[in-house]
This record gives structure tokens, sequence and C-alpha cells, in this order.
DNA sequence: AAAAAGTGCTTTGTAATACAAAGTTATATA
DNA sequence: TATATAACTTTGTATTACAAAGCACTTTTT
């Protein structure tokens, strides 16, 4: 039987993940600027978070050319998204329901 | 103008410390062995996890003697009620209100 | 009475974060 | 030509998180 902190997903302890998943599940696509700026992170903090999240293939990163300049933008995946509502799920029962 | 994550309590990330508390806040007083047991703890995570939290007055620490053996419980501060139920209205904020 | 077990830690050691700052490659603008 | 912007990667440091072992004491078991 499951203790009640193995429900919370790991990769969502972290305030700078928790941000981000919350900005892309009400945002269909955030840019690396937007996002730096809404969080108020460093370039790189902001770049390692995302790798992590990418690496869990709870976001979707997209590299594209605006004229000559490039402009990567993010996006949650199914699977973040399904992921982070469990986290939540997990979170309320914790928080309301002892 | 704060941005949303700073909003979170750091010493809530954690999911153990998230835990203990909310275990607190539904219960009037928890011991050492309890608390190790429900969330599954080694002593010496437990013990340091705690310590966290009475630096920050959100916990209380007592100890007594039943018999000849000691006994330590743990009680939630006015302080740490209030810190949890402000962090728990933040990530309300975060996760429902945008 | 000796050995084993329990209470509640502290210490030790390691591995995993988290983060800022600086460096990097490439384009863009003044 | 010099400065700026985009989106990182690298480097280095400091902070966590955790298990495991050690410890002083008491209690229970044999």
């Amino acid at each position: 039987m499951k203790n009640i902190i193995e429900q919370l997903n790991k990769a969502f302890d972290n305030r700078v993940r928790l941000g981000i998943m919350s900005i892309l599940l009400v945002n269909e696509e955030v840019d690396f600027n937007e996002m730096k700026e809404r969080l108020d992170l460093t370039d790189g903090n902001l770049a390692s978070h995302i790798s992590a999240l990418e690496k869990l293939d709870y976001v979707l990163v997209k590299k594209e050319f605006v004229g000559k300049k490039t402009k990567t933008t993010y996006q949650v995946s199914i699977l973040g998204k399904k992921a982070f509502q469990d986290h939540i799920k997990a979170l309320e029962k914790l928080l309301h329901k002892k």
C-alpha cells in the first residue's frame, strides 16, 4: 500500500517546474523569453528545468525560424498534462482528505 | 511585483515536509514512530526534515517520559499553520487562477 | 544475566539538485 | 564595427536529500 507522499510526482516538487507546468496548462504555447520573464529566471536555469521536463516527455520543444532568427516555444505534452493533473489530484487528496 | 512562484514557500517544496505538515494539520499530535511509519521514512531522514521545520518554528517538538521511556511528539505551530495555509493558497492560485 | 530490540536521534558520506554567471554560436541592428 | 538578442551549454558552488551506521539509553526476550 502506498503512503501519501509517494503519489506526488517528484518532477513537480520544484517550484520552477511547477510554475512552468502551470503556465503551459493554460497557454497553448509559450516561448523561451516569455517563460523566462514570467518566472523571472536566468537563461541557464530555465533551460535546465525545461530540459528535465523534456527528458520526461512532459514538455514538447519546438524550434523554428522567424526570418533568420531562431525561436523556441514550449508546449505541454499529453503525458505531461496527465502527470500534472495526477499530481494535483494527489496534492488535493493530501491537503483536504486527511 | 512578485511572480507566481515566489509566493510558494520553499520549505514546502519537498514532499516529505509537505507530508509532515499535512499530517500535523489534521492531527493534534503525532509521535516520532507514527510519523515515520505513515510516511515510510528512515529515522535520520525524518529527524532532519523535522529539524528543518523546527528551525523555522513551524513545528513544535515535545519530549516527555512515559514511564522511563522517552517519547517525542510533534505539533504544528500557529506560525506553521499560517505558513502552510498561505502556501496552499498560493498553490491554488497557481493551479486554477491561471 | 546476557542478548536482542526499540527510541530518537546524530554523524558520515554520497549523490542529486538548484542556481548564477560566464562562455558560445549565430544573427541583427545601430 | 560594435553592441545586442536568442537560446543555450559549461563551469563551479552551495544546498539538499537520503541511507546507513553509530550512539546512549531503556525495555523486552531468552
